[in-house]
DNA sequence: CATGAATGAGAATTCATTCAT
DNA sequence: CATGAATGAATTCTCATTCAT
């Protein structure tokens, strides 16, 4: 019954990236088969809906994330170094999985309210709860500032590295690791002269 | 005839809040409508069309900012001060047409494609130049690093500053500027303690 | 936001026709919009769905339906005197609701599963239990035949009038009484002459 | 490279159960194939087409039917002993095709407008022809009933007995020629007690 | 004989838009 | 100004059918 999945793969990876640069709803299915050279109705023959291709894409993507992140909070490294190895996995899977990052960011807010994607919330808050966690167990430490509002450090964060998916491109003259070196560098010592 | 200036604005602030709640292409004139207390028809006697609608909720924010953005570039500050100015001019756009900077994030991708919005890119451009070159002049001055990428710098705190837009909620216990000054504090100096 | 009950009447009343001659499933939503005068498109403006037409013809005949039973059933007649009232009513049913019924006949069986039509079912029950008693009383007190199935007895009086309602056409030469009075004749004696 | 006429046989049972249960239009080619064990192209292999497989098992049914009308026809019994052998024979069909009988009932109204179909409407007629002629000559000889509207009746015991299809269930506790004499001798003398 | 992967014609439904009242 | 009732194009999805393997 299951077709094959790599026709499957391949056609999710398509479908990823239409849905990534013209939004879930502005993309007709129409698109994703001139783009995967077939027709709309063919799609049907690999997938239920074009809701569950989302899923699909969504889904995959966030089980790696956290298989990566699980990895780095299970290490039981110091706060400062915990961060360097969240920022340097997430910059890895906006590497790999640009497209559903990309979609995540656009559109998990309104997807969310469907049951069918509750996961977007648990993960949203799996992933607060890690992030937040680590960055106080950082202050207690003295490894980062205690005068900022710990919420907004939490916030700037985090979206400081997914934004990154709206321009990155993988092949570029930058790898993950070399970005969120960068990235890393801004964030924890800042882009002012120090003097 | 004429439509009154009034119940185009207040349709316009409803539309905005959908616009930014569900996306675009994810509302319906009816749910507008609905939201503002009328029949789907009935907005057609204030506006042209629903892009219309999105056009001039997106012109005004930018005419906005843009006013605000030509008299701190046009002051003469130092390149750290231009840049405070123009972080904290962003928040209080934020502030003021939240809805607005939420669509321009997700929508303007796909909307530059159309004519009738080029004025979005071209925006994005001069937007991007007065960044760059205060970024530069930074450099050069020596007061921000030199060791970083300028342009990974320049998308890093315009993300930043931007994607502030998809939590901030105005009335909240953080004014516009006490969330920039914490902004540029973390863009400035990190969020690792100085020792 | 509800649009004029005389036009959802109407096009109830086309649909049903509509319906009971080809079939529910055979009937597309445009051969209905076809017939009343309007763009498929247009239908939705008064209605859910083509299944929620569906379900409002045949609820609508259920009840008033089971209005003219429950009278009936609350008379206090006989066993004989309440299978002719019943079966009176019945035929006034036929011929005010000819394409409900016609409907009822051919799709409750695989309606019936859905959740929406699960009236159907109970409808049916509550039909069984009304004959049955009926004819189990008119058996017990001597009126009926002791030497029949009274399931059989059952089936064969409910079909016999029901199916009618494939070839009756009202405004033909026999009112819905008069052919209510030679089925209730040919039902209770027979029609082989006695001798 | 001819399919074997078996395999052919086993499939159009299946197809006749699900054709029956589910109704011609709401049931797909793939239901079928489910059902039978293959996938919806493999059944191509033996069946032209969907509509073929219903003119199939239509045809089949209604020579069988015609076959055992015939000899009863050709008897040159009495009217009431006509009437007995062709309703016996009746529910003999349903008990051999009771799905071909299903859908005959559901089915064949409208599928008598289509050409291929027309075989239906003409034996209708023969049907009908053979019913009236005979009920007609039991009335001339004194053995039915004359008060009676003859094509009332007719209808009557037609529908009387083939409707019998949608309850009745091959080995059930009655077999065919007992539900065939209850049905007899209800429409032949009633279900009222003579005294 | 059967599978896997399509095709393509239509199905129901949605929705921006129009317009007479 | 607003409503009620449409229009018509586009959208998602279904399904009988085909065909190379």
């Amino acid at each position: 019954m299951k077709p094959s999945p790599e026709r499957r793969e391949e056609i999710l990876a398509i479908a990823g990236e239409v849905f990534a640069a013209q939004g879930y709803n502005a993309t007709t299915v129409r698109k994703i088969a001139d783009a995967a050279g077939m027709l709309a109705g063919s799609l049907y023959y690999h997938f239920d809906s074009k809701e569950s291709m989302l899923d699909e894409i969504l889904s995959a993507f966030l089980d790696e994330l956290w298989a990566g992140y699980d990895m780095v909070l299970a290490a039981g490294l110091g706060p400062r170094e915990t961060i360097e190895a969240l920022v340097t996995e997430s910059f890895r899977q906006i590497d790999r999985h640009g497209a559903a990052v990309s979609i995540y960011q656009k559109e998990s807010r309104h997807l969310s309210a469907h049951d069918r994607f509750a996961y977007l919330s648990d993960s949203q808050r799996k992933f607060e709860k890690a992030w937040l966690s680590t960055l106080e167990r950082g202050v207690a430490a003295g490894v980062f500032r205690a005068d900022l509002d710990i919420r907004l450090t939490y916030r700037f964060v985090r979206d400081t590295v997914w934004v990154a998916a709206s321009w990155y491109r993988p092949g570029g003259q930058h790898s993950p690791e070399e970005i969120a070196r960068q990235y890393l560098s801004m964030v924890l010592d800042g882009i002012a002269l120090r003097n």
